[in-house]
DNA sequence: CTGATTGCAAATAGTTTGCATAGCG
DNA sequence: CGCTATGCAAACTATTTGCAATCAG
């Protein structure tokens, strides 16, 4: 599933890229700590170390995606490019919004500056559906 | 200028949190260690300890905020509400961007999930006014 | 005065690095 | 086989905490 996306990056496909790659697309979005107690129960020798180590290289090589939040340790998820982020203020839950468009936020900021922007990051903050009940 | 919104907030007036409001609202936007410097400046024995414990209270009183940023610490503004911001992928400065409205995308969020949200924070990417000459 | 705040030092948490070994290509 | 990646331990950086002294109200 993901070797190719190593390969084509000119990283080697380890079990470990692998796990870590596999557990992010599962959860979503994970910190370091979760991630690292979630690929020890599959390959239980992983360091963390190795988990910092990769999350840099495939942040770098643009397969992961960081997404800082307030307040707390920076997520990871898998770079599907820019969307909407929603941050459930009672749980802490991270989940997106897909079919926000945030082209138009984008235009208007350009037109404003006269410049353009390589990216846009949104996150909103609100009580998700579960915790809303 | 700022002995009122801190007493409001039945904080102490003292000395460190005048010269830490006025460092961040002169410099805009400000890390702990930046801030630490800059106030030392002027008040040499000011401890970094004094810097976080200001720091997280003037968070939770809302007379700061923080404003998260991509692959590094955090920085923390006066907190004027939410606006757009820029962060420069040369030089690295955030500048704020007062005059995007972020209401349309917030109520298309909301419109879509069927929630209200408390909070909308957009940091836009790209080169800053300096660089790009 | 009295409780909040400060500064220091120590403790804790989070991240990076160096190096020997293992394993991908 | 050669070089990258891993795991460990140690180093380093960042943040928090406990406590005695100080200061604002």
């Amino acid at each position: 599933m993901y070797d190719r996306i190593l390969r084509d990056k000119e990283l080697k496909v380890t079990p470990q890229r692998i796990f870590i790659l596999e557990e992010i697309r599962k959860m979503g979005h994970a910190g370091i700590e979760d991630l690292h107690d979630k690929v020890k129960e599959v390959y239980s020798s992983v360091s963390l170390a190795t988990i910092y180590k990769n999350i840099h290289i495939l942040v770098e090589e643009n397969i992961l995606r960081e997404v800082p939040v307030h307040g707390r340790k920076p997520v990871y998820e898998i770079n599907i490019g820019d969307h909407v982020h929603l941050c459930c203020s009672k749980c802490g839950e991270i989940s997106d919004l897909m079919d926000v468009d945030t082209a138009p936020m984008l235009a208007e900021a350009e037109k404003q500056t006269g410049h353009r922007y390589e990216r846009i990051a949104v996150m909103l903050q609100g009580t998700c559906k579960s915790c809303s009940n």
